[in-house]
DNA sequence: CGAAAACCCTGAGTGC
DNA sequence: TGCACTCAGGGTTTTC
């Protein structure tokens, strides 16, 4: 379940094997994920150099010398590999540098993407301008919370989630983060003090800056034995722990809101 | 308009 | 052993 700390471990796993190195072949083995493959997107990025690897939210930027940039979105079960030179069931792209490396994005379920834009991506990506804040930038404060959530009757855990409020988190992390913060999923965004958004902003930070400095230490130069670019486990709070005991020795419970579900202390999250 | 539900997809897990 | 079934969920679209 790639969110933000997995997308950035799996971009910064990738940096070393793709910045300033030429791009020799690009091939696709099917026709779409989600949604279709650029049709260009071979003839444009091959023989490109690739110049930086960053993110955006849940997305991976691979930027090229030609202004084109490579925008990834790993869904729900993409991730990259680079052991076993032929591709496998569910390769869906494989990226050959100059050095030989060969990169082949695998996802199972295809909730992926890939898109290809011209110029910079943070105007020019349609789907970049629908997004609030990086939740580790400066600008992500209690304020800019506030006054997104102002008014909103919806659960906070549902606006969380919403890429418009604030934008990289999914359900693990928004559950870790309202349980930090001691915040009931339940609570109608707008009804949540001052004092408990003050908590909440650092609580999502700590939790995001924690599971990327796991990524970074469980993955040995960000690459799994498996040749994995970006998975790591965790000891979650209370994700996937229902009935076990929270830090404040209240029992974790399992709700379901909008089909998905939430794990919270209903003794703690108030 | 906001909010909830449906949809896409396949592997893992469960019960019989 | 195998089959039917349920669950997981990010983002987009549809419905209420």
């Amino acid at each position: 379940m790639p969110e933000l700390p997995e997308v950035e471990t799996t971009v910064r796993g990738l940096a070393p094997f793709l910045e300033g190195q030429r791009l020799t072949a690009v091939t696709t083995f099917r026709p779409d994920l989600r949604r279709p493959f650029p049709v260009d997107l071979a003839q444009r990025l091959t023989g490109a150099t690739v110049t930086t690897l960053s993110r955006r939210a849940k997305y991976g930027i691979v930027s090229t010398d030609r202004d084109d940039h490579m925008i990834f979105h790993l869904g729900m079960s993409g991730r990259w590999r680079t052991e076993g030179g032929e591709a496998g069931k569910h390769d869906h792209l494989l990226l050959e540098t100059g050095a030989g490396q060969r990169l082949f994005l695998h996802d199972p379920r295809r909730f992926g993407s890939v898109d290809l834009v011209s110029g910079d991506p943070l105007t020019r990506f349609p789907a970049f301008m629908a997004l609030g804040p990086e939740p580790l930038a400066d600008a992500f404060d209690a304020a800019c919370l506030a006054s997104a959530l102002a008014g909103r009757r919806a659960p906070i855990k549902a606006m969380l989630l919403d890429q418009a409020i604030v934008a990289g988190l999914g359900n693990i992390y928004v559950c870790e983060a309202l349980n930090m913060a001691k915040i009931s999923p339940l609570k109608p965004a707008a009804d949540i003090s001052r004092a408990k958004l003050a908590a909440l902003v650092p609580a999502i930070k700590q939790v995001l800056a924690a599971a990327i400095a796991a990524g970074g230490s469980t993955l040995r130069d960000f690459l799994s034995p498996e040749g994995d670019l970006g998975y790591f486990a965790k000891d979650w709070r209370v994700y996937g722990r229902e009935g076990g005991t929270c830090e404040c020795g209240g029992t974790i419970a399992r709700v379901v809101q909008s089909g998905r579900s939430t794990f919270h202390c209903p003794k703690c999250q108030r």
